[in-house]
DNA sequence: ATCTCGTGATAACTTTATTCTATCAGTGAC
DNA sequence: GTCACTGATAGAATAAAGTTATCACGAGAT
């Protein structure tokens, strides 16, 4: 007869508990801010879509029917469940309390954001992100396919769907065994390292394609038979003396404080680098707040790593 | 701006997680039988009382921001309360599903309804009944004021307010102690009962007034002094010789199927005799159950207890 | 480059819900 | 009886939800 399979209003269902509260509909129309007949319209509705009779009415006053009974805690739990629901949402009206799935490269995150998080935690307790390795090339895909929210990349490749934001410029140094013949200089004239053999690693990091780059124009010769799979396999493989290497300041910052049997280096007059960008879909509802939130990266960086990087901006 | 404190509508919640399962306006539109114009129109509603954007759109496609991946699953338990919510309702739609608070007088319950409420059982598996004993002057208070959806009760003040639906006449029997000197006869003659001393109930109890007015007439003199809590102490005072009594047929139908220290037996030529009825408020929801309800009692009572009572309507 | 197809957004309109004010018709207390 | 109180009803105004038709943009194929 009456109920269609539709879903019932949680107005109405909030009036159903008032009512029920109130024992009277004049009292609850009171305390909801509504008119009496209204109440009577809306109770009726909500009843008509239940195929229940939710009170008893008399001319007397109102109370609850035996289903009416046994349907107000359900009711209440709507409410509660909804309530919840909006709660959240209004803490997260703002930008700032949500948790983003940011995307770094593998030789990036674990050398800066121990130096950026915790302070962005200060400035935004309930910002949080899930932070998720993978390599630059994948970053960018995923960011695309909405698999990240945000992105540290280097950003080689423009497209008009992504935004980026230039954080910093960090240096990529030398690196050689202790016993090499060039150790011991703090700075390397280029053509010295022509016939050297350099480590990278595996080609599936960007990192990879950079350093071929650098070798081409340098003369020096890319070792590709052993390709590191991690900054840390890399420096190993130097201290084995199986080559030389670039390796990026702030993992050098982070890891090499104790002096061993590595001499770091920088090319004279060839400033080598890495440049970074937080990274993010032009569409992204974030892209406000996602604008600021680069400038605090800028500014942490230039506070924590001041000496091992260049902030840009 | 925007977003004022009213709840948001289930239906549009529903819209939200159908769009965030298809990762599409368009098919989410033709899963839910609605048009694509229509989704987008109530998720920006439902972004606006909310103000938080749940989806990132883009002219490729759509997927949900991070505020709404947080919001899907406190949305989807929105839905299932509300899903909870309204089969409870559906499968009280129907009057016989339901619990029924259902008052008896303590001198009648607990001897009639273990023969009814198994039968009744068995004819309505999902209807139920919190079953709670009262004197019957607060059976008929408790029902009006709704603390009871249903009373089983002599029914001796009418009011507008009540229906009542008679259901059976229950005999009172005359009980004397085995060694009384009218003990072994079946019948006695009403006027042998002069000057005996009969014990009663309390007179929180109708029954109380009842034998009190029995007496009256038959010239018998009530022992106030001792009234019993109960039928069972009533019973145990007849034992120890302190007065006779009489009790209610369904009582001895009940308790009494071993010969015991007791003799039982009737007034010739005057039967005395209890009414029961099944009494509701004429404002009750279920008043049309009840009366097939009513009907129910007596045909049970009718194959159950034929022997110890007679069935009315 | 251009075309086509698929995306969500928009406009203009219709239908359905929601709400209001004013009024009615019983109930209960005095 | 009278009066104050209940919830129900009528009719009108407003708000919300839905429709069809169309747009503007991006992606992928030609």
């Amino acid at each position: 007869m009456a109920s269609k399979d539709r879903l019932p209003v949680l107005n109405q269902i909030n009036y159903f508990v008032e009512v029920a509260r109130q024992q009277s509909y004049r009292s609850a129309a009171q305390q909801l801010g509504v008119s009496q007949p209204t109440l009577t319209s809306q109770i009726a509705a909500l009843e008509k879509t239940l195929g229940v009779t939710l009170f008893e009415r008399s001319r007397s006053g109102t109370q609850l029917s035996p289903q009416g009974r046994m349907l107000l805690e359900p009711a209440q739990e709507v409410l509660q469940a909804s309530l919840r629901f909006s709660d959240l949402a209004r803490t997260m009206a703002d930008d700032s309390q949500t948790t983003y799935r940011l995307g770094v490269p593998s030789t990036l995150g674990p050398y800066l954001l121990p130096y950026v998080l915790p302070e962005l935690h200060a400035r935004f307790a309930k910002l949080k992100f899930y932070v998720r390795d993978a390599p630059p090339l994948q970053l960018e895909q995923g960011l695309l396919a909405g698999e990240f929210d945000l992105v540290i990349s280097p950003m080689y490749s423009e497209s008009s769907q992504i935004i980026a934001a230039e954080l910093f410029v960090e240096p990529l140094k030398f690196v050689i065994p202790s016993d090499h013949r060039l150790a011991g200089q703090q700075f390397i004239e280029p053509a010295d390292i022509k016939d050297e053999s350099v480590l990278t690693l595996e080609n599936s990091h960007h990192f990879h394609y950079q350093i071929l780059d650098i070798c081409n124009k340098l003369g020096a010769k890319v070792l590709r038979d052993y390709e590191g799979t991690s900054l840390d396999t890399l420096r190993q493989m130097v201290v084995m003396g199986m080559g030389v290497a670039f390796l990026p300041g702030l993992y050098i910052h982070s890891e090499l404080h104790r002096p061993e049997a590595l001499h770091v280096c920088e090319l004279s007059n060839m400033p080598i680098v890495r440049r970074h960008s937080l990274v993010w879909r032009n569409t992204a509802p974030g892209r406000v707040f996602f604008r600021e939130l680069a400038g605090h990266f800028r500014e942490i960086i230039g506070q924590q790593l001041a000496s091992a990087v260049k902030v840009l901006g």
